[in-house]
DNA sequence: GCCAAATGTAACTGTTATGATTACATTTAC
DNA sequence: GTAAATGTAATCATAACAGTTACATTTGGC
């Protein structure tokens, strides 16, 4: 699984979590411990989403532009790191004569393409808001 | 994905395939397109779980033990691939003073356990004579 | 007993992927 | 005009991965 899953998801939610719903790429950087460069890619995707603006220039960064309730982390999921659960390594080769060699890359690409689908949806019983709603409730504990 | 997942899937459909049930890991490496050592590695862990015999010497090689129709992809992913759907690469640090930072670890490990159980799941619902089965119905047309 | 064939396993190499860092052009607010 | 911020390319270090070589060990056949 891509990292950028978890940088996508770690901003939105704490974007979602500050009160003026922004943030730069350094404090989002801080937060997230990583550099300013990876978060910028990886907002940029989200830009592209929709679910963020940018504002550049001083006093700019991030801000959160979608409903966090909304906000799946199926969708997050599917703008960075879609397809990651397949690995591009395959046993056999479809020209040899061997019905098993020639045959198990496509049956393995299918049965992992189901598995893929039922991953998203299991990705997409969650939001942001239901992320940020539980780590609430904990520090309440 | 672990790419030893699909070695192990791909050396019990063949050896299901073969009358004799049985190669060498020489043999299994030409069909698989790998390298021997390669497969020794996994079969080993085959072994271990009592789903091969292994014959060494001349004439040797590994020979199926299971039942290929009780066998499912799910008992092989746990015993070569376990946890892989979960990346390691975490955002945040739990020792820091927001909530988000120090709680989205855990919150994200939480979900990604969901998704990994129910990968597995996913995954037991083949067999290796399912997969042998399919092979041989494509043959046909 | 000897030899050939096979597994078990460690070590090394090359390639790729990943993340961090640096640098700099561009944009924008004041 | 300057400072602050994003956009993006380039580079570096590290780790992961697969292939290869080598060799000890085991075993069957003569």
């Amino acid at each position: 699984m891509n990292s950028e899953f978890h940088i996508a998801v770690h901003s939105l939610v704490f974007l979602a979590y500050l009160p003026s719903r922004m943030a730069s790429s350094e404090l989002l950087a801080s937060n997230i411990c990583t550099n300013p460069v990876r978060i910028r890619k990886v907002m940029n995707l989200l830009k592209t989403a929709g679910l963020v603006d940018v504002q550049k220039g001083t006093g700019g960064g991030y801000i959160l532009r979608g409903n966090p309730r909304q906000i799946t982390l199926g969708s997050i999921y599917r703008l960075t790191s879609a397809g990651s659960l397949v690995s591009d390594w395959r046993s056999g080769d479809p020209t040899m004569d061997c019905i098993v060699a020639s045959q198990i890359g496509q049956v393995m690409s299918h049965i992992f393409e189901g598995a893929e689908e039922q991953f998203e949806r299991h990705l997409d019983q969650y939001t942001i808001q239901d992320l940020l709603n539980q780590m609430q409730m904990n520090k309440r504990n």
